[in-house]
DNA sequence: CCAGCGATCGAT
DNA sequence: TCGATCGCTGGG
């Protein structure tokens, strides 16, 4: 299955969202493949975007890396509690990156209930079993992504994005969630997910 | 140095 | 609907 390239990354971010829909996050873990498809994704325009971390220029060791090279990884922790998952998109100098908000489980699924319920798949409930990786935190936790792989490239092969199948689906685009301090960005239509794909976080 | 806050989750 | 929980940020 080929692998997404430098240049795949290397474009606005609101390409790079509708286009990673139907991608599939892979994260090797001790030669065990982890993989699911990508369900629900946001572009963060950087500059000119008041809901992105890289608005008006700000530059902190925490937004350093959308200041990078694209295809790479940029992990933040949210809440005290969660991490989300972005890609930087656009080259270096231009602060942009998508977030991966929700994606469906494909393979290491047992590896998957266990990391985040403790529990074989089979004992999941019917609830559970689709809360696997419907929203930011849950598909970071689902794959075991963390701080340490803030900075990581996304063309490398232990963290990365494949191609997936060839398949047919519809893209609902709406506003973004959760940046109600963001003025008149919360207006952008910069949400993309699948329409009814039972694993897209907020309908 | 330190107080306030957030691109969320899970239980109620 | 609400409480948990803590790294990052900016101001002093």
């Amino acid at each position: 299955m080929k692998k997404l390239t430098r240049e795949f990354y290397n474009r606005d971010s609101v390409i790079v969202a509708r286009e990673l829909l139907g991608k599939v996050l892979v994260h090797e873990v001790e030669g065990q493949k982890v993989a699911a498809k990508i369900v629900e994704a946001e572009a963060y325009m950087g500059i000119e975007d008041r809901a992105a971390h890289s608005y008006g220029g700000k530059r902190t060791p925490r937004v350093e890396v959308m200041y990078g090279d694209p295809g790479f990884s940029y992990i933040f922790i949210i809440y005290g509690m969660h991490y989300c998952f972005n890609i930087v998109t656009r080259e270096k100098g231009t602060p942009q990156a998508v977030l991966l908000r929700a994606a469906e489980p494909l393979q290491g699924i047992e590896q998957m209930a266990q990391t985040r319920y403790k529990k074989p798949y089979g004992q999941l409930t019917k609830s559970q079993r689709k809360g696997l990786t419907n929203g930011p935190g849950k598909l970071c936790k689902a794959l075991s992504i963390n701080k340490n792989f803030n900075g990581m490239d996304l063309c490398g092969d232990e963290l990365y994005i494949e191609e997936g199948e060839p398949q047919e689906f519809n893209i609902i685009t709406t506003t973004r969630v959760g940046i109600d301090y963001a003025g008149e960005a919360r207006e952008y239509p910069w949400r993309f997910y699948i329409e009814g794909n039972e694993y897209v976080s907020v309908k």
